[in-house]
DNA sequence: TGCTAATTTCATTTTTTTTTGAAATAAATG
DNA sequence: CATTTATTTCAAAAAAAAATGAAATTAGCA
């Protein structure tokens, strides 16, 4: 029943694979916590990681103990950054989800949604403090001034270095 | 009563300094919880950032109509990241605190205090995952051992990158 | 088209995180 | 050294985030 591998791919499945499967999830689990996204995510990626079949959604949240709600909310937000996709099984209805496994792809994506568009923001925030500057504020203008184009300068070098990190990335 | 600056220090204020001063603690709530940091701690330094003079815990924390626990708290927090410091100031045996802006070394001391210690232990769990495959997994095999290789490269190159990431940002 | 299985949605519940506030501690002054 | 002021700690409350589960929707199949 070992290796003969998926005939009944939904249950046979070794100690030893178990096992990684385990760590997978645990590793995943916490790399996402820090990217702040919810254990579920990083569970439902960590067990795709290391699945050598495609699996169903319902499956997927039946192995973790997960509510369908949590498997659906979870593969939605893992689609749209493109970290997991879907294949299709013949004879098989569901879609069946696989982890996307190129880094430095999920990363790049990860930055141009999660993080671009809060340091979009964070510069018009920055514009309107230099708006509402121009008054007279003699002796602190200077202290002002220079805060403020400190920030300038911070999301500046952010919107620059964030998009290049990924690129750096030599996986 | 406008710019004569800090003889009463505790209440004089302009209507254009005030709102600088909402737009920074604005800004920094949504930069520091994008680094899960609490709301508070945001709070605290984008207060700080946008004051000319240091400012002792109760008045942090009037100012912001939070409670001392918070602002205790919260000011330990950015201690530890060095990302405020404190000043004396004669005749007043409060603590007095003003941002430390240098984001360059800020960044630094995040990375090395928040992200590095988990990337040690993600190692650890990567060499277990290693250790527990060398059985016999026959076809299986070399799926395992490619995603268990991809985890190292990872980790091995976040571990190269982030700490260097400080070094780039040119300022 | 009607039926059934798969998936999504979302109000409610649960869990986790953050804040509060008051008691404990520490530190400075007279 | 006693007293007052400043700060920390931490149990309890409040707020925020995530998970559940059941109803609604969608999509494939006969």
């Amino acid at each position: 029943m070992a290796s003969a591998s998926n005939l009944n791919a939904e249950t046979s499945q070794t100690l030893v694979q178990r096992n990684l499967e385990l760590e997978s999830i645990d590793f995943f689990v916490r790399l996402m916590s820090m990217l702040g996204m919810p254990r579920s995510v990083g569970e439902i990626y960590g067990l795709l990681y290391f699945s050598p079949d495609s699996l169903p959604m319902d499956q997927i949240a039946s192995r973790l103990g997960i509510s369908i709600g949590s498997a659906s909310q979870g593969l939605r937000t893992l689609r749209s950054l493109k970290a997991v996709r879907t294949a299709y099984v013949a004879g098989d209805r569901r879609d069946h989800y696989f982890a996307e496994t190129e880094f430095r792809r999920l990363f790049s994506n990860f930055i141009k949604d999660e993080i671009m568009p809060h340091l979009e923001s964070a510069k018009d925030r920055i514009s309107r403090m230099e708006e509402s500057l121009p008054e007279e504020l003699a002796d602190d203008e200077e202290f002002y001034k220079t805060r403020i184009e400190k920030l300038r300068r911070l999301t500046k070098a952010s919107g620059r270095l964030l998009p290049a990190l990924a690129g750096l990335l030599k996986l």
